[in-house]
DNA sequence: TGCACATATGTGCTTTTGCACATATAGTTC
DNA sequence: GAACTATATGTGCAAAAGCACATATGTGCA
């Protein structure tokens, strides 16, 4: 239940309407904590009640009027308390690694395709990541923080790139012809 | 819904009880799919009932008598259906790095202890890993596929063990200290 | 006999998540 | 002026996940 809290801290960084937010975890922070609009607001409209953040309506010339929800001093103590609980180690589910665990009972060019589509998603976030990276030279604890985030980051991606380049090489068709035909294989010796 | 299909490929393997498969969550297919106990008998019992599976209840002398479940052909047929769609990459969720992100509304010292038992961890579950990988060279399909499985673990934890410890040595107090009071830092030049 | 423990299988209930759909305003384009 | 796009905020509903609790068998042990 920590999307109330990816909200409260992003609302620490500054105030923002609930569209801003979901435009916000499309980005930034949907990095560590994935969230659609659907649950924002809902989400937005409890911490309201309970007095986390406050909320101010804004009319906007030439667009729809908006509500700016601000972290009041209660969000700040509810942060404060929650990060000095321990953490929840991240429940992994990975459906193309379920795959690739059950290999022999699952359509190979179907996950080599797969396998070609993340790795270039996985170049791709490299390269942005490394691009934002180069440019930071943290100057307080906020961007020391997203520094550190960046860096996890582009480490994750960039094993997983080489990963699937290496995998893709191990699932060629020649290399898995001699593994399931051990008879052909003797026979080429 | 992939915990279905991390079932049936791990009934692909041998057939299983819901106690068998929850202790197989717990540990190999766990790292790709994490799932509990009440999770599995439900999902069994769905699967049962489409025919994905079939039930057999065994005696046993000294223990309690129990359900062991196979995969059917049905099974197989729907493991190749399921792997020849495209996989739903898997959407992260992390406080931990959720707290990072908001650094300056955290507090530190806790999430250093955080960190601390983030890293043991990660090491720990590296050297098993790496103890694992080395002792197979696959002989089939199905050894390639856990082979490869362990090899984006080991990369995982090590990387993440390696980020762990730059990030302790990063908030250090002495490091933390010239961020926080920029007085400080032109009077000390 | 009573108790704790491991095996084995579940139910009930709540929270979280995700998807589809609904609605309203205002500018832009044809 | 009709259609389309971007902004902005929601509702309804169903699936999935998580946790506490319930239950039964058999073993070992004090």
């Amino acid at each position: 239940m920590a999307l109330k809290h990816a909200i409260l801290v992003s609302l620490g960084d500054t105030p923002m309407s609930g569209y801003d937010l979901a435009k916000h975890f499309d980005e930034s922070i949907g990095f560590f904590w994935r969230a659609t609009h659907p649950q924002i607001y809902r989400e937005l409209a409890k911490l309201k009640d309970k007095g986390l953040v406050s909320a101010e309506e804004m009319q906007q010339q030439g667009r729809p009027k908006r509500t700016v929800y601000s972290l009041t001093d209660a969000g700040r103590q509810e942060i404060l308390a929650w990060s000095r609980q321990p953490s929840t180690p991240d429940s992994v589910k990975d459906d193309f690694l379920v795959r690739l665990y059950g290999l022999d009972h699952v359509d190979i060019p179907a996950l080599r395709e797969d396998l070609q589509l993340r790795m270039e998603g996985h170049r791709d976030r490299c390269e942005r990541f490394s691009a934002i990276a180069a440019g930071i030279e943290p100057r307080n604890i906020t961007e020391l923080g997203r520094l550190r985030g960046l860096e996890i980051g582009l480490r994750y991606e960039r094993e997983w790139a080489a990963w699937c380049e290496e995998t893709l090489e191990a699932l060629k068709d020649e290399h898995l012809v001699s593994l399931e035909d051990p008879v052909m294989k003797i026979a080429g010796q």
